[in-house]
RNA sequence: GCGCCCGUAGCUCAGGUGGAUAGAGCGUCGGACUUCGAAUCCGCAGGCCGCAGGUUCGAAUCCUGCCGGGCGUACCA
C-alpha cells in the first residue's frame, strides 16, 4: 500500500541497515512512528535513536544523525528530517505525498484499510450466548455489539471469521424455566399456588403463560408438574430463544451458526472429552467425582468435570464445545465473555493446552459491565428478580445507531455507565450525530454540485487538480485517511474497537472545521474538483468505517 | 483472606510495546448563520493522572506498598 507511513517506515528501515550491529538487533526491534501533538515537530517523529541507543550503548542523538545521514530518499518524500531533543527524529512530509491518498481512498473505497484474504485463516467468534432463560439485557448488548465489529474487522483484515452463538439449552437451569411457566401457568388459571425461590418471576414469564394458555389452552391445568414439565421447558426456552434471535436482529447483529449445548449431550461429546483428556492423564477421581488437572496449566484449583451424583458439570461442556470447535477446523477462537466470568478464563485456558493446543489459540475478551442508569438513578438489573430494562427496550427508546456507538465508544475492560436520558434525551449532541451529520452534509454537497450542473469524475479530475489541494486543513485531512488502515490494524490486533469511533470524531471534526472555513464549491472550477475529490475521500471513509461498526450513514437526517 | 480489573477536568471517557507542553465529548460562560445543511464552527475556564516510594536521560504508562470501588473465588450455569 503506497501509503505515505508505510514508505516512510521502510525508508527508515533501510538506513537502519547500514548501522554497526543492527543486523542482530533487526528482529527484536520494531520502528514506531509517532504522530507528534505538536505540528514543530514533524509529520511523524520516531523514539528509534533511543532503541537503538541502549542497545548499541552509543548515544542517541549520535544514532539519530548517523540514521539521518544514511536515508535515501528518491522520490522526494522528505522535505525536511531533524534532530529534537535527546534524540527524536522528526520528519516533514512534502505536502504532494499526501495527495496520493486521496486516489489510494477512491480506488477501491469499500476496501480502503481492508487487507486481502488470507486464504485458509478460520477464526470463529463467539459472543452473546447468552441463557435462553430470559431476554437480552443491557450488558449482553454491549457484548453484541463489540463481537459483531470485532468479527468484521477481523474480516476485514483477512481472516475468514465465522459468528457463533453459543446456546446453554442443558442442565437444570432449562428445569427451573419450565418450572417458571409451569408456575405462571397454573396462577394465571386461578389456582393458589405461591410461586417459588430462585425461579425466573420476571414480566416475560407471565405474558408467556398467557400466551401458552391463547396456544394449548387449559390442557395441562390438573397435569402433574413431573409429567408437564417437558413441554413447559421445551415452550419456554424455545419462545424466549426467537425472542432473542428477533432481538439481535433488530440490534443489527446476526450469527453465521447457533450452537446448542444440548447436541454436545446428544452426541455424546462429554462424555467422549472426558474419556480422550483422561488418556491424556489430566482426569481423576477423588470423593466420587471426576476432576480435570487444570492445575497442570496454571490454574489455581482443579476442577469437578462429573459430579459425586453422576451428572456432569457446564465447565465440562465447554471443554467439549471448544474442542469441538477444533475438530471443526478452527485456528483461532475468540470468547467474548461477561467480565464477570473472568475467574473461568483460566481453566479454559488449561482446558485447551490439556487438548495440546497451545494458549494463544483461544483469546478470550472480557466485557465490563454495564450500570444502566435512568436520570442518574441506577435501574435495578436481574433476571430471576424480575423488573429490568431489556436490550430490545433500550434500543426502541434510544435507537441502533446511539446505542451500538456508545458502547463502541469505550474501551472493553472498562466498565460503562449507560444512562438512558443521557443517551435519549441529548440525542442532538450525541457523537454519533455529529459524525452521521458530516456524511449526511458530504451527501448534500454532491447533490448541490449535480444540481448546478457541475460534472465530476474523480480519475480525471484528481490528475489535474490534486495538486492544488494545499490549505492546512486539506493536508491535515488527507494525512489522516491515510492513517485509518493503521486505526484499523490496531483494533484488529488488540481486539478492541473503541479506536474507531475516536478516530471517526476526529476525521469529522477537522472536517466540519474545514468545511465552515472553505468553500468546497467554488468559482474555480479546477480547485473544486480537487476538493470534491477530498471531500468524496472523507465521506467514503466515513462510511467506510460506520459500515464496520454496524451504524448506518444517512444521506439526509 | 486470595485472585483479576479499575481510580485521569464538575460528569462520561481516550491516552498501542515508557517519550516532547496529559486530550476529547458533555456541562458552564462568551462569540459566529443573506453562502455547499448552525445537528456546525471559534474562544475562555477547568488537572499534585487515588496516595507514597522505586526503576532511568524521561513515568498517567513499568515495579512495590497502602487507600478506595467492581467482579470472581461451587461437585451453579
Amino acid at each position: 500500500m503506497a501509503i505515505v507511513r508505510n514508505r516512510l517506515k521502510s525508508m527508515i528501515a533501510r538506513a537502519a541497515h547500514s548501522l554497526d550491529g543492527y543486523q542482530d538487533l533487526e528482529a527484536e526491534l520494531t520502528i514506531e512512528l509517532d504522530i507528534p501533538k505538536n505540528s514543530g515537530h514533524g509529520d511523524y517523529a520516531t523514539n528509534f535513536a533511543f532503541a537503538l541507543a541502549k542497545r548499541l550503548k552509543k548515544n542517541p542523538r549520535q544514532i539519530a544523525s548517523e540514521l539521518i545521514a544514511n536515508l535515501a530518499d528518491p522520490d522526494g518524500l522528505l522535505e525536511k528530517v531533524e534532530i529534537a531533543g535527546p534524540g527524536f527524529v522528526n520528519f516533514f512530509i512534502n505536502s504532494s505525498a499526501w495527495h496520493e491518498i486521496i486516489r489510494e481512498v477512491l480506488n477501491d473505497p469499500q476496501n480502503y484499510g481492508r487487507l486481502e484474504a488470507q486464504g485458509d485463516f478460520p477464526v470463529q467468534v463467539e459472543f452473546v450466548s447468552a441463557n435462553p432463560t430470559g431476554p437480552l439485557h443491557i450488558g449482553h448488548g454491549r457484548g453484541a455489539a463489540i463481537g459483531d465489529v470485532l468479527a468484521n474487522l477481523l474480516e476485514a483484515r483477512g481472516a475468514n471469521v465465522q459468528r457463533e452463538y453459543y446456546i446453554n439449552d442443558a442442565g437444570n437451569q432449562m428445569d427451573t424455566l419450565g418450572r417458571s411457566l409451569y408456575y405462571r401457568y397454573r396462577q394465571e388459571l386461578g389456582a393458589g399456588i405461591e410461586f417459588p425461590d430462585n425461579h425466573y418471576r420476571g414480566g416475560y414469564m407471565r405474558e408467556l403463560a398467557r400466551e401458552f394458555i391463547g396456544q394449548r389452552g387449559e390442557t395441562f391445568r390438573d397435569t402433574s408438574l413431573e409429567e408437564a414439565l417437558p413441554v413447559f421447558t421445551e415452550y419456554a426456552s424455545r419462545r424466549i430463544f426467537e425472542g432473542i434471535k428477533e432481538d439481535l436482529d433488530v440490534f443489527g447483529v446476526r450469527f453465521d451458526n447457533w450452537f446448542s449445548e444440548r447436541q454436545l449431550h446428544e452426541r455424546d461429546l462429554v462424555r467422549k472429552t472426558i474419556d480422550y483428556l483422561r488418556e491424556r492423564g489430566f482426569i481423576y477421581e477423588n470423593e466420587g467425582a471426576l476432576w480435570f488437572k487444570s492445575t497442570a496449566f496454571g490454574d489455581e484449583k482443579d476442577r469437578v468435570v462429573v459430579r459425586a451424583n453422576g451428572v456432569s458439570t457446564y465447565f465440562a461442556a465447554d471443554l467439549a464445545y471448544h474442542r469441538d470447535k477444533f475438530e471443526r477446523g478452527l485456528k483461532t477462537v475468540i470468547d467474548i465473555w461477561g467480565a464477570d466470568h473472568h475467574g473461568y478464563v483460566d481453566r479454559i485456558l488449561a482446558g485447551i493446552q490439556a487438548m495440546g493446543k497451545n494458549r494463544e489459540s483461544v483469546r478470550v475478551v472480557l466485557v465490563q459491565l454495564v450500570n444502566l442508569l435512568r436520570g442518574g438513578q441506577p435501574v435495578a438489573m436481574s433476571t430471576r428478580g424480575g423488573e429490568f430494562v431489556t436490550l430490545r427496550e433500550v434500543v426502541d427508546e434510544v435507537g441502533k445507531d446511539a446505542t451500538r456507538f456508545i458502547f463502541l465508544t469505550r474501551r472493553t475492560d472498562s466498565p460503562l455507565d449507560f444512562d438512558l436520558e443521557v443517551a435519549k434525551a441529548r440525542s442532538n449532541d450525541n457523537p454519533v450525530y455529529y459524525v452521521q451529520y458530516a456524511h449526511a452534509r458530504l451527501c448534500r454537497i454532491f447533490e448541490v454540485a449535480r444540481e448546478r450542473g457541475f460534472s465530476f469524475d474523480w480519475r480525471s479530475a484528481s490528475a489535474q487538480s490534486l495538486h492544488l489541494l494545499q490549505v492546512r486543513e486539506e493536508l491535515q485531512l488527507m494525512k489522516l485517511l491515510g492513517e485509518y488502515p493503521e486505526v484499523l490494524g490496531e483494533c484488529a490486533r488488540s481486539l478492541e474497537p473503541h479506536y474507531i469511533p475516536y478516530y471517526l470524531h476526529q476525521l469529522v471534526s477537522l472536517f466540519h472545521g474545514y468545511y465552515h472555513d472553505n468553500r468546497i464549491l467554488g468559482d474555480d472550477d479546477r480547485l473544486t474538483e480537487a476538493r470534491l475529490c477530498l471531500a468524496l475521500a472523507v465521506k467514503e471513509v466515513i462510511a467506510n468505517a460506520l459500515a464496520l461498526l454496524g451504524v448506518s450513514a444517512p444521506e439526509k437526517m
